[in-house]
DNA sequence: CCACGAACTGGGAGTTTCCTGAGAATGGGC
DNA sequence: GCCCATTCTCAGGAAACTCCCAGTTCGTGG
């Protein structure tokens, strides 16, 4: 299944020197559904990218042998036209990386979560716009609830609340697993950044923090389940 | 039929160093129809899974030479392509284990018990998706019995049950035999933690619980069989 | 029909899980 | 540099849950 490229699935290069990395990040996104194939350094990404032809990238700016832009523009020459996602280390570099991911592309540091991850790619797929199978308008809709990837927006009865950004990343992650338990690892494993190294009673903070917020209106929809985790639910009336 | 490999059956490979434990988790699941391998460390676990191609490990990050995420990291260089259910003790290394387990892999602190590690197993091969001749999605029934693995609800008769954990584990592993008399202490075995010390007299508490959440509908399913066990049954009218 | 063991169930102690408020630490924006 | 939003830790308290115990009922064999 890893080897056997489908035809609908979207194509995705991760390009990343420590493996722990790579791995990580290309086992998540073949699990929502990605084509994945991974190389360590330059030279590798090259070869790979003219015969792989993926739809974009996700590329570590500090490579062994290149750096990540000169990666880019060579890939680029070859006729390739693919969206980057740039990875950086936080450091000066940020700066660098802004100037340098004009266009489609976008960047993040190091460490990340795997959803934010998730949903920049999409995004990225989205505006460069290679391949247009997209059916989904970057809203997502549970109840009242309206969540817009796009304007890092969230209304519930058409009401505009005020999010952090931990407690947008954490109603993404409930809606879109609505309707089903999520535990509280599981959240802490995709919402937050790979390397917390904390307690998972942050989940429990954040979940107060949200009900605050969402559940301010009626009916309610997040809903412990006591011993398991949480689930976003209508409750029967 | 531990020597024979049946082609329908799936291929489990099963990775502890302590045999009590080994033995414990490979019976159970021979049991409810895996085909299993076991080692007893790293070495022995690359070997066999080159050899044995195991749709599923059940693999302990505790182990005498390598360390368990090593250990999966070789095998998927292999080209062996597997998911993981790590086991980990309750400590420190909890952490570690969830950066790794994301994508279609998970993990169990011990002691579990062994409804969960078989509920777990079918979850991550139906995730991982190796072999689709899946029909459950995820439900289970029994007359006006209905069991709902993702949102953890079981309804009766169209209502709504709120059922505790472990009242939810027996109901489950009593569907799962249904019609088939089980004795309290296989019940005790497979759904307490394998290290619980208690009496088999627990058992009969929660029947009792069940019998008035569940049986407080017509007909009664819960069945006592004085001297052997209990059995769920449609009485015949 | 009686006697005995098995099973049932209410009560309650001890533990675990969850919720939430308070405050320290961090970091970005003005 | 200072302020404010945000993140995260911690701890008290409430509620749910697990488990044991003991009195009672039930079923079966004698």
């Amino acid at each position: 299944m890893t080897t056997t490229a489908q035809k609908r699935m979207q194509r995705i290069l991760v390009v990343d020197d420590e493996s722990s990395i790579s791995e990580l990040i290309s086992t998540s996104l073949r699990f929502v559904g990605f084509d994945v194939r991974t190389a360590a350094n330059g030279a590798q990404a090259l070869s790979m990218a003219e015969e792989f032809k993926p739809h974009a990238m996700v590329l570590d700016v500090m490579l062994p042998d290149l750096d990540g832009f000169e990666v880019c523009k060579m890939i680029r020459n070859e006729g390739v036209d693919t969206g980057v996602l740039f990875l950086t280390a936080k450091d000066g570099m940020e700066d660098k990386v802004k100037g340098l991911t004009l266009g489609g592309d976008d960047y993040m540091t190091k460490p990340f979560s795997l959803e934010e991850l998730v949903a920049r790619l999409r995004a990225l797929l989205r505006r460069t716009g290679v391949d247009h199978i997209e059916i989904d308008d970057e809203k997502m809709r549970f109840a009242d609830l309206e969540l817009d990837e796009a304007t890092h927006e969230v209304h519930r009865a058409g009401e505009l609340l005020d999010l952090s950004p931990t407690e947008f990343a954490l109603i993404r992650y409930l809606i879109i697993n609505a309707d089903r338990v999520v535990s509280k690892s599981q959240i802490l494993d995709h919402v937050w950044q790979y390397d917390f190294r904390g307690d998972a009673g942050i989940v429990e903070t954040y979940i107060s923090y949200l009900r605050k917020k969402i559940d301010a209106f009626d009916p309610p929809l997040i809903h412990t389940v006591r011993g398991v985790g949480y689930r976003l639910r209508m409750p029967a009336k």
